[in-house]
DNA sequence: GAGATGCTTCGGCCGCGAACGAAGCGATCG
DNA sequence: CGATCGCTTCGTTCGCGGCCGAAGCATCTC
């Protein structure tokens, strides 16, 4: 059937470790090398060269030339998606899973990007700040930014207008967050909050990891403007 | 790392020929037995019941047994949703791809149920008539029934005000139709739809597919209350 | 009861594809 | 201009996992 046959071939390209590894490093966006990828992957270069081949010719990564560098990145956000779902039932339709161990894992949890937007404690806690105060309404599904939210993030000096019309690209949608297990805030609004969030030096990257560190500023500044306090 | 290890675990889960199609099997939301599934698997009754162990285990499939029957059917709608998000992907996302040949592909094409409401021509064809007569609002992401599209289903006979607080299911959303690349109606009202569809006859299930019939009836109704005509 | 039917378990076979190292090629650096 | 680095290609090895058929255990039918 072509159909299932379609379905297996996709799925059976994300289902090998070392390529799950490097998709999975891939979700915060980012483009990363070869070598970069081979590392994730825990494999050998030229290993990770066939794994990159394959997902290259299936147009689940794109890839582009820079120097003696090749540097691969997520094909579209439908790849994204894709894997979000994955994802998503991988940590919360599956079998009972249990909470971090290392260090790594809990600043995971705390707050870390997904793709272009927060997940993690951060992310859901922004999330039910924007939903209480009004800000945003969300269903299982479904996300909009209300008038007041509008006026209120122009308020901390996030230019909401000039996303407003991007009617292409989802606006506001919620995201189930697999380690809270509750939905956080994506689209493009999400985008933008967390650009706002780095920008402003309120969250920083850790190196090697889609987690981001809280930084004192940005304890005191997610306080005051959400009431979120995150210790 | 936690993260990848449990992606690759489920993808290589869906990433077997003979499982994907199983699982591609129930998409519509029946209940299916061991025997089916292992002849739309295109295996063994001894291999399907391997297939189908794991499957059960990584809780991707609920069973329940009846008599000496036992049947398997999509654990979650969450499972759907993965399963949709990998489909939309290889139809749209992937290599491009080719129109159908065999006359069974054609009638898919047509139309034919996915998960639980409409899909196929049929069911964007509908989506299209509801948005053209301002019966609902479609974004990427999100979608709304209005006001005005309420009252318009309530007077073709279908109970919309009862559906209506079903807040903790998604009311109306749009779902990525893989054939014609162009959204359909999904949620309680794209399934009310189908329901609807079926309970009069517009349209009958064709026999070990999910494709449908479009009835004479059906033909007649869907043009006067929709303006659809599927020649 | 005997005989189907539905499904699972067991044992053994076989092939795909992931793995590595060595070698080659192109780009960059000193 | 070598030397190094980033990546790919090639040839080979090897183990996991899918496959089947035979046998076994239920359950329903007559």
């Amino acid at each position: 059937m072509t159909v299932g046959s379609n379905l297996a071939e996709v799925a059976s390209l994300v289902g090998d470790p070392a390529r799950a590894n490097m998709l999975a490093a891939l979700m915060d966006g980012r483009a990363l090398t070869a070598t970069e990828l081979a590392y994730v992957g825990g494999v050998s270069a030229s290993t990770a060269s066939a794994h990159l081949g394959k997902l290259e010719a299936a147009h689940l990564l794109s890839v582009v030339k820079q120097g003696r560098h090749r540097y691969f990145r997520l094909a579209s956000p439908l790849v994204s998606r894709m894997l979000e779902g994955i994802m998503t039932f991988a940590a919360i339709g599956g079998p009972p899973r249990y909470r971090p161990h290392g260090p790594k894992d809990a600043a995971m949890w705390l707050a870390r990007t997904c793709y272009d937007h927060l997940a993690g404690r951060l992310g859901v806690a922004l999330a039910d700040a924007m939903v209480a105060r009004g800000y945003v309404v969300l269903t299982d599904d479904a996300g909009e930014l209300t008038p007041r939210g509008e006026a209120a993030l122009g308020d901390i000096g996030l230019a909401v207008d000039s996303l407003q019309h991007a009617h292409k690209r989802v606006f506001c949608r919620p995201c189930l967050d697999w380690s809270e297990r509750r939905p956080h805030l994506a689209g493009t609004v999400g985008a933008a909050l967390a650009h706002h969030c780095f920008d402003r030096h309120w969250i920083e990257p850790i190196r090697d990891s889609r987690a981001v560190r809280i930084t004192p500023a940005g304890q005191i500044a997610l306080r005051k403007d959400f009431g979120i306090d995150l210790s």
